[in-house]
DNA sequence: CATGAATGAGAGTTCATTCAT
DNA sequence: GATGAATGAACTCTCATTCAT
């Protein structure tokens, strides 16, 4: 396969992201995928062998964008409470975006293949976060920011929450003021008290 | 429709959730549901339509019971630290038994049908539920048991934490000590420090 | 399945066993089939998984009226001789007639599923016949009409020639003379010569 | 097409031919082809058109091989007994080789193409085999070797008799001793008593 | 009411064949 | 000559849905 499939390839991803997007992982046929291309039958399945494979490869291009994010608000010089602002900011920025989220897509897929997929990245996102959440209140703690007896549950229930609106915007909607009174709600939750 | 008809109509509920508990909802057929009933594909058509309209009725079912059981927690003569502990108790014991649970089926379901569908079952049971902690809550800052500035919040927080939970059992899975960290770290946050 | 459908049953095997005989074993589709009979896609699925099962079947049906052939020979009151000309006279019937033969599709058969498929219809109809031919032969040797030292060899040498003649008939096409020839042959080295 | 070419066409035949002695005639692709012989798919269709070409060809230079065996025999200074011993004794080796055999693959072909290819190359072998076989057991009759009433029948007889013997071989097996049975009963058949 | 045979639409998949490079 | 991406036809198989009995 050589350059030129690889842009192919990388067309029939982006594509096909936009189709996942819209109809979720479950109902999404090659052929659907094949129509929203423009492509053959048959050309579909020199690159890919199933909507699953498929699937899988935008995953993990995802993932990688995902932890790009992730990795730079570290690297900031600001103090921790300016760090996890930011972060839930972005978080909140996700939450109330619809189009082009991938979110009930990838609940689908793991649904079916969370116990099965090793490296699950869900989980791992999910882990990731805990850790740097931890980290930042920890940073907080000690620079007084923060005040926090048990920053590893406190991390952990933040992520909790964040998946919680998650889902909830996917099954019944959710407003910018209940995404706002979760997250102030956390915010005073860790800050001390002036 | 006789008695004879409704008792076959509630056979068929009953055993078309089974169905649903082990597959979700978008990968059942009607097919599925005529073999596990034992029934001819002709007779399910006398009772239902679609696999969509049998979930409907088994989610009217579970509204019913779940109602239920909110309601009797309020009715006890216990502190309110205690209603919460057995609230939470319940909820935790929900979310570690795997067989037989609908939640996936309802994510599946809610995922494609939460906009349109009117009256959303899981709306309903999240503001419930929020409605029910946020009273309690106020019960226990009276009593002196809790001590809390934002008991609407505060309620809205602990189901967002279970949703998460929720998810997360069902996307990679969680463990026990999971579960009882974030039950214990949202009691600790709300109880009055001796 | 009802009577009615064992009757559309027959109907499937009957028409597609027609189109065996046009067509052979391996180039015949399941739509091959359903066009043949004139039925729906998904009708055939009703009764058959694959022209592998329906074609097994067929060969059930074919085996049952070749025994029915075989045991009808012995049970008269001929001489050996007449018999076996009886029984070759039988043979190149089936070896001229070219319509509606089975034979290439059943070869086609057995060399993809030969070893695998157990009770093979081709081998025990051959050691049937040997089985026959050589009791034929002992019979006759008895009665002082044939003269042979290894009834064994010789019955298996008739079938041979037949299977044979056979798969020449199929191949390249015999003339009745040559079969004629060969008939002639195998009598006359067994006859007592006179 | 100059000699590279027609190295590179041998060499495709080769490896083609390799894959029809796997899979016989009819399941063979171009893809299949492609693939064993590690080319592009357009590159195969610069020297063939189809399998059946490439089977074509394969059998002129299998036919080509063939004619040379025959012709082989016949040079010897060894009596017709010894002559048709080694025929027989090299027909044997040939029956009870599995690997790298046609005959599967030949069969398929004639099976379907067998009427209307003029030239076909199993009928001219069949019938050189009777030629030769005639004339060494009309040498051996002369020579006093052999007692035969009908050699042009019996030459045949026998080349029938390996058909059989072929034919059985790829559809249920046969055994070195039935094959022995049958060639040790050929020869008594012609041999003079003692 | 109940049955289950029948239909046909539609998804998946494989290949022969072509063609721009 | 050689490549291999691309196309589209053909086949397999599964269901939702209907309907005569």
């Amino acid at each position: 396969m050589g350059e030129k499939s690889a842009q192919k390839k990388q067309y029939i991803l982006d594509t096909a992201r936009r189709v996942f997007a819209e109809k979720g992982f479950k109902s999404v046929t090659m052929k659907d995928i094949v129509e929203a291309c423009g492509i053959s039958r048959g050309g579909l399945y020199l690159y890919f062998d199933s909507t699953e494979q498929i699937f899988q490869e935008i995953l993990s291009m995802e993932a990688q964008e995902a932890d790009d994010l992730f990795t730079g608000h570290i690297s900031e010089e600001d103090t921790a409470a300016d760090i996890l602002t930011l972060f839930l900011k972005e978080q909140k920025k996700e939450l109330l975006q619809q189009k082009g989220s991938l979110t009930v897509a990838v609940y689908e897929y793991f649904f079916a293949n969370g116990s099965t997929d090793k490296n699950n990245m869900l989980h791992r996102q999910f882990d990731a976060g805990v850790r740097v959440l931890e980290k930042l209140i920890k940073t907080g703690v000690a620079s007084g920011e923060f005040y926090c007896e048990d920053p590893r549950e406190a991390a952990a229930n933040i992520m909790y929450v964040l998946e919680g609106l998650k889902i909830n915007a996917k099954t019944f909607g959710i407003t910018e003021k209940m995404v706002d009174g979760q997250l102030a709600y956390i915010m005073e939750g860790l800050l001390v008290e002036v």
